[in-house]
DNA sequence: TCAATTTTGTACACACATGAACATAACAGT
DNA sequence: ACTGTTATGTTCATGTGTGTACAAAATTGA
């Protein structure tokens, strides 16, 4: 019914979700990109809309594989310990496994486009936040089943997990041994009694 | 002995930081930053060489009043405990004063710049590292002082703190409240075991 | 084969950005 | 006044980056 696309519209995205997560978001000029794509600025366009709309389905992406998945699919009643733990051990897998050490998109394009970004800055800070209600949620569901005391506060257990979350999202920029960020993590984990020991 | 200079180069310099420490490096260009501080690019590139050698001033400029420079200073013999609790205690005082919300400059370089920058990359990544190992030789004076167990992990338990202060710093850019950033912080603290409680 | 549709390719216009070159201006000391 | 010194102002050259406009190309269905 119209003229073929030159390239596979789903690949880009992800190409472009792996350049906004290794170089940043400004870096990524739709100049580089169409470059890079082997397209012109014109089918870039045409495409995408701009780069704005480009990102958000990067980011998209990223967040369906993203290693804390686990814990937005979580059903009721599962063991919450056991949940954390194995969801951190694979982010220690995952990040120590990326031999570019990129982190975390989420928590790199906070950093980058907070203080500038009139559009992506507040929807990447939603993004975290929604996180750290996500994260209540199952705290609670840990108090119900008798996993945790009953005047746990788990807003504020929420907030110090995704602050040992996002710390190592960036410490595993640096550190690259699995288990030295394992150990980093499950460290912090035991001492706020969610560490569920093998 | 010369033409005097139009501006006050410390000046600048303070106007830099902010401006990196607000927007990052990438969205201050040379241009930007010399048309804000009212002088031409001439003048800037005569006073700072380029962009990035302003940057490693502003940088060591941040260092000298960045709220955990107490734990650099710190002589040794003093108890650690307290040391640690005062100095995540004034972080959050700090971050949460910032109207700008900009957490931490240190940590905002390294997620914008580790994966695009040949030298600021590995600078700011080995700031960062440098502390681990500050925080360790401070931990083994508390294994020294008797504060902290015999056995206890040094290198480990500096990571965990390390990670909590990253942390802390990038969720500092969402979470403007003190009290709330000092929940967070002294919930990891305290089950460390690294809270002085009052 | 023609028409409708959508992608491409090319061009234009404009602003941003770097860095160097070079003349000019403003000072201090003699 | 003259000289040396350093900052400034202006210009050049070159490349990047955005967004639009419009013609040409490649497909499908009638």
């Amino acid at each position: 019914m119209a003229r073929p696309s030159k390239f596979n519209r789903d690949q880009a995205v992800e190409f472009a979700m792996n350049a906004f997560w290794k170089e940043g978001y400004e870096a990524n000029s739709v100049k580089a990109l169409s470059e890079k794509l082997g397209i012109t600025r014109s089918s870039f366009y045409n495409a995408f809309g701009d780069r704005e709309q480009l990102f958000d389905e990067a980011l998209a992406l990223y967040m369906r594989g993203s290693p804390d998945k686990a814990l937005k699919e979580a059903v009721p009643g599962i063991p919450i310990k056991s949940l954390f733990t194995e969801t951190f051990r694979t982010i220690c897998k995952v990040r120590a496994a990326d031999p570019e050490g990129r982190g975390c998109l989420v928590v790199n394009g906070v950093a980058e486009l907070c203080g500038t970004h009139a559009t992506l800055g507040p929807k990447l800070q939603a993004a975290m936040l929604a996180n750290v209600k996500r994260f209540e949620t199952l705290l609670q569901q840990g108090v119900a089943n008798g996993e945790l005391a009953p005047d746990t506060d788990v807003h504020t257990l929420a907030l110090a997990v995704k602050n040992l979350l996002v710390g190592l999202n960036v410490l595993s920029k640096l550190i690259h041994d699995e288990e030295e960020l394992w150990r980093t993590a499950s460290t912090t984990l035991r001492a706020l009694n969610l560490l569920e020991e093998a």
